[in-house]
DNA sequence: TTGTACGCGTTATCAA
DNA sequence: TTGATAACGCGTACAA
């Protein structure tokens, strides 16, 4: 019918035919259905985004702020939460396979998959990767980890530690290798004994901080700092710190990652290693957006954002041992 | 084609004919198109979830034991970030009415909005309300927000404080009012002074509550204790009290609401209103999906869950002011 | 057991 | 400027 171009052309109706369309579709409240004219055009403006788990807040605070970038670009955002499962991870992928979405961004949770890695390279919609390597060709928003973890170290080394623990995420996703690599590096270049075995790569969630932490501080050549690479691991190391009556930074110093709302308010308030979590999720969205526009734009364009360590009182210089 | 049938209900076809088509379904990479099936069967297998703030810890909980709960199910969640902006929100309730969803759990952010109302009620597609009440009848899953505000004013009183504050979400919303009723009919049945004087209502925004908090703690007749009836309120509470150099509880005692993993973690431990969120979302989730699979049933089941207070560190008798 | 025809609600194309 | 027709890819109903 013509109502289709009055609705989407209107200057191509007539002033009066328009004005009769519009005032059916009025009192007869009409909505276009979104589905058929997803399929007429092969394109759904439907977004799909997999993360792990929205309960942390930094993956919330990335998720909604590349959600708002689509909204204000006409998408919508279909958030799946993997839980970190493997499986629920490929079924989400299938799903978004089935031209549901005209893009992807796949917070995936084990880059070393192949099936995982398969599913994405033959989607067939445009991906953008944020913080993880695919073994192919993406668009992807990378944030610089190496740069805060050797500051972190230093800093730690400057005021007088000798034996620095890393919690870190696993190594199969992209912030847990860099972190740990540059965790190594930076402490065996300052002449620290043997830091491959100081480090601890778990999954993100404060169950397995807190056992690590427990096991780590109730030895007696215990470290005299953590530093927990991952929001949630942070918490772990907290609880089990405090279950074990320790204080900080007496006791042990601390250095926490991603920094939130809350960490400014421990007591004491909690040094970390920060990113802008809003220009990340931001970013990503844009470079999605541009690509659904200009399709012929060559892939591979890689955003590399920055990283700091705040300073705050979760550190000092190191007691001696009783 | 015999394609579908063999998808759909493979028994309908010769196994010979079965192998043939699955072979080749896998060869070629065939995926049935999700839009061409919703559009048939009419049901997209999507629902629609609209909240507020997903960093907002809460929230996200509560989205994310929904979202299981659909994937569960068999169905997709969209989730809509409206920010509190009612044009957002409208916007976004719009565009669920053409045919994406086959259902809603709309976090409004105004129940005294006209717009909104009307959008709901004619959206066409069955809608659970968390913890909102709309004018009209529907499914909704609410929390028992009287019992354990009574209880905390109670407790409050009973180890001495007779002048406390309460600040709480907005009174265009469910929480916010049920809350602010059950708190100046706990005090005033307690004796205290004019306590709708004592309640402040504001956009459950740390920044509103930090504003609040310094007002209230900087004049001479200062309450001994605050009551932070939303979670994000609760942090902005902290910080004013530390920028105003006091402590809790030996200055001023606070309880806050909607625990999580963190309130354990301050120093003092925070006493919480604390309610099981994991169990809200699924709870809505469930009554929708119920409803899906049997549309007769009659609308406005209510699921009315319990709250309760987390007593921990941050409570304790008023000292003798100087 | 398998194939054919049609319809879901749009939009693109072409003709009037 | 407007109307008619076909097509998007699937599922249903019916025929072969």
């Amino acid at each position: 019918m013509t109502v289709s171009r009055a609705a989407n052309r209107p200057e191509s109706v007539s002033v009066e035919t328009r004005g009769k369309i519009f005032d059916a579709m009025e009192s007869l409240g009409y909505k276009p259905n979104a589905l058929a004219r997803s399929m007429r055009r092969r394109s759904t403006h439907q977004i799909g985004y997999l993360t792990a788990d929205l309960t942390i807040t930094p993956n919330a605070i990335m998720a909604q702020s590349a959600g708002q970038t689509f909204a204000e670009a006409g998408y919508r955002q279909i958030i799946a939460i993997s839980n970190g499962q493997l499986e629920l991870e490929h079924k989400f992928l299938e799903q978004f396979q089935s031209g549901i979405v005209d893009g992807m961004i796949p917070m995936i949770s084990d880059e070393s998959s192949q099936k995982t890695v398969d599913l994405l390279q033959n989607c067939g919609v445009p991906i953008v990767a944020i913080d993880r390597d695919l073994p192919f060709t993406v668009d992807a928003v990378l944030s610089d980890h190496r740069a805060p973890m050797i500051k972190a170290v230093k800093y730690l080394h400057d005021i007088g530690h000798r034996d620095i623990a890393l919690l870190c995420s696993p190594q199969t996703m992209r912030p847990g290798r860099i972190r740990s690599a540059a965790f190594v590096e930076a402490a065996q270049q300052l002449g620290h004994t043997d830091p491959e075995a100081r480090v601890f790569s778990m999954p993100q969630r404060p169950e397995e901080a807190f056992a690590a932490t427990q096991f780590l501080l109730s030895r007696a050549d215990r470290p005299t700092a953590l530093i927990a690479a991952a929001n949630q691991l942070t918490f772990g190391v907290l609880q089990a710190i405090q279950s074990l009556g320790m204080s900080i930074p007496c006791d042990v110093s601390v250095i926490g990652a991603d920094d939130t709302i809350v960490s400014p308010l421990f007591r004491p308030a909690l040094t970390m290693i920060s990113r802008d979590l809003v220009e990340i999720g931001k970013a990503a969205a844009g470079l999605l957006i541009e690509r659904l526009r200009q399709p012929e734009t060559a892939v591979g364009r890689i955003l590399m954002l920055g990283s700091d360590v705040v300073l705050r009182d979760s550190c000092s210089s190191p007691q001696k041992k009783k």
